[in-house]
DNA sequence: GTAAACAGTATCTATCGGATACTGTTTACG
DNA sequence: CGTAAACAGTATCCGATAGATACTGTTTAC
């Protein structure tokens, strides 16, 4: 990891190195990213190779590795470009910015739906990435919670998102009406009797947004009940 | 979509056939499917492959498509195996009962490190993974929520539980002291400028858990804001 | 002007999921 | 009771994948 990592690192966040011998490069790793974006956008994450990326610019996919080292680091540059930048939140009080912030970040990942399931699990993140983090925790920052609560909260939020995206479209789930025969939700009726409230809570379907709004509401209740009590503390303690 | 959605559904939920002509079957899903769930315990889902898993019974990897029609459906029936029979609550009140639900499906989830990240997109689910939901659901139900509430109410818990449990362990994020020299905190100091709250977020580390007991509480007392709501219109109703 | 540094190519390997055609075994039925 | 159908597992092939290595040609610093 440690190698492999450092080298993530370094592309991310490093300066653009300017080596002056040898020919000019072809291609630019800002290229190469928006390249990839655009494939992902279009057919998905899975349909990203370096075969495909190098087609795209009418290279052969070694000479991409001229500029990243392994996939990894070629989704890596990927995300960094598609997160964009980190929104300006205008908001007043701490509960109206969240919700903005919240909702911007839900718009850029329906942009690129590829975004909520890469970026999963240990990565090395970005610096616009970053930046993305850093205005929500800001913001609870100045609301009054401990550091802690700040990241978890954030990372709450970014998880509810990531679900409520990545969640099922096609007919494969309970709450969907599947495709007549072989559908699972058929399969669920047959066995009524073990599964009485999830066919009675799924018989309308589930809500448009993949229950984006509740969760989102439920989350910033928790957070203002706490909140409330900090304050109280604060006070108290003052 | 519907012809392979429609065996995985077969598989999962059929009875299983009992043909009688013809050699007897040296192997059985079931023993495939734990061999499959011993080998993504042991060294991760990426490992699980038709080759590995047939290399455990000693046969070649197309003997597997006998029993399985694809890896999706191997890793489906490795999932239904790994889940485990949904366990009963005994807590009093909804509120415990979903405290109790929540901790065994971590627990079970922390055994299988892989589920978290096999369980999430469009797939179809198994009798035993509906059951899992089934019940939750029905704590909900009886507490007073809506159908769409209680599955929303459900699936942010798993998302929650998901999400705390598969980010990182790892040196590579921002909470995460790091080794040294190619570390992201090392260079998002040398930003700290740009990411003043991060910074000061992070510094004592991430929670143990991952935050896991923060959003936990979090969702639980949205939920118990909204149930009193609930109970209320019930009585103003009545 | 020449040699070092570099960009992109050509070729090779290992591994993956999966299709196809086969060999051998078991058992139902004539 | 034997024979043919049905089935289990194998052998072999395919295309796609990520990546290593060795090369050819170009550019520019000295």
């Amino acid at each position: 990891m440690g190698d492999e990592t450092g080298r993530v690192v370094e592309l991310l966040w490093g300066a653009p190195s300017r080596p002056t011998r040898g020919p000019r490069p072809s291609l630019s790793l800002a290229a190469i990213a928006d390249a990839t974006v655009r494939i992902a956008d279009a057919d998905g994450l899975g349909a990203v190779s370096m075969q495909r990326v190098a087609d795209a610019f009418g290279v052969t996919k070694m000479a991409l590795y001229r500029y990243v080292s392994s996939k990894a680091q070629l989704i890596a540059v990927a995300i960094e470009a598609a997160v964009g930048e980190p929104p300006v939140l205008s908001g007043t009080g701490w509960r109206a910015r969240i919700e903005q912030w919240a909702g911007l970040l839900r718009e850029n990942w329906l942009r690129h739906p590829w975004l909520p399931q890469a970026t999963v699990g240990d990565r090395v993140m970005g610096p616009r990435e970053v930046a993305w983090i850093e205005c929500p925790v800001a913001v609870l920052a100045e609301a009054g919670l401990t550091g802690r609560e700040q990241m978890d909260a954030v990372l709450l939020l970014c998880a509810h998102a990531r679900n409520t995206l990545t969640a099922s479209v096609s007919g494969t789930q309970p709450w969907t009406p599947g495709a007549g025969s072989g559908s699972l939700r058929e399969q669920l009726a047959r066995r009524a009797a073990d599964y009485p409230a999830v066919l009675a809570a799924t018989r309308s379907g589930r809500s448009e947004d993949n229950g984006w709004r509740f969760g989102l509401e439920l989350i910033l209740n928790g957070l203002e009940a706490r909140i409330g009590r900090a304050g109280d503390r604060r006070q108290a303690g003052a």
